[in-house]
DNA sequence: ATATATACATAATTTTCTTATGCATAATTT
DNA sequence: AAATTATGCATAAGAAAATTATGTATATAT
């Protein structure tokens, strides 16, 4: 995924928002997406971003719909109704997350 | 230690840093001064952080001195001159991740 | 006397990721 | 024509980092 291990922990809200902008994706759309969004910073690995997937359909926040394009299989996911609210919950724990390390980090006025 | 996924893989750029600052911590020293730092925010429990104290001592990150206050035991963690080093890359990487991060989540020119 | 705070530690389990495979088709390069 | 790379899915074994649950011990506050 990364040289660094802070990325532990953020993929399922890198793919819950994606979803929340592109309507749908499919598997390997968000790795290529990723890629190029982060200038190859960031790679997903398929190991970790199918059974990411699985999780987060199986947990009710995302829909799968198969479709067969130039005779190849793809699994297109979309957020469902829960799974906008708990995007929106991520993007709040991620901003929560990055003012409190800045805290930790830069503590100005501590 | 939160309720948010995303400070897995970021405590022990927290421990750096803070050691960073203070020269000399012990264990239960740190986890208040977290706690107090991020308004209770952050708890870093004792199975998170002693096994992360050690790794960072065997590494050569830390050294540490036993002292005795109380007729309690503390043991004190400086950082040695390759854990500083360290610190350093530890808090590039983590400006990086917030900048890559923030890519992702609000791509204004993507 | 009892509970809370201080101070360390480890073991079992869970979560999340990496690495290694595996299958299959399409496009490109040699 | 053959081989490689790209597209597209999937899972299994193992590692890393955390949670949760214990355990020990002293000091302080109720």
């Amino acid at each position: 995924m990364s040289n660094s291990k802070l990325y532990k922990g953020s993929l399922n809200t890198i793919i819950l928002k994606l979803l929340n902008e592109q309507d749908k994706m499919y598997g390997y759309e968000i790795t290529q997406k990723v890629k190029a969004l982060t200038k190859g910073e960031l790679n997903i690995t398929e190991g970790a971003l199918y059974p990411a997937l699985h999780k987060l359909e199986a947990e009710g926040l995302l829909d799968v719909e198969v479709a067969k394009v130039d005779n190849r299989l793809r699994k297109y996911y979309k957020l469902t109704e829960t799974g906008t609210k708990e995007t929106a919950n991520k993007l709040n724990e991620l901003a929560e997350y990055i003012k409190t390390m800045q805290a930790l980090v830069s503590p100005k006025l501590a």
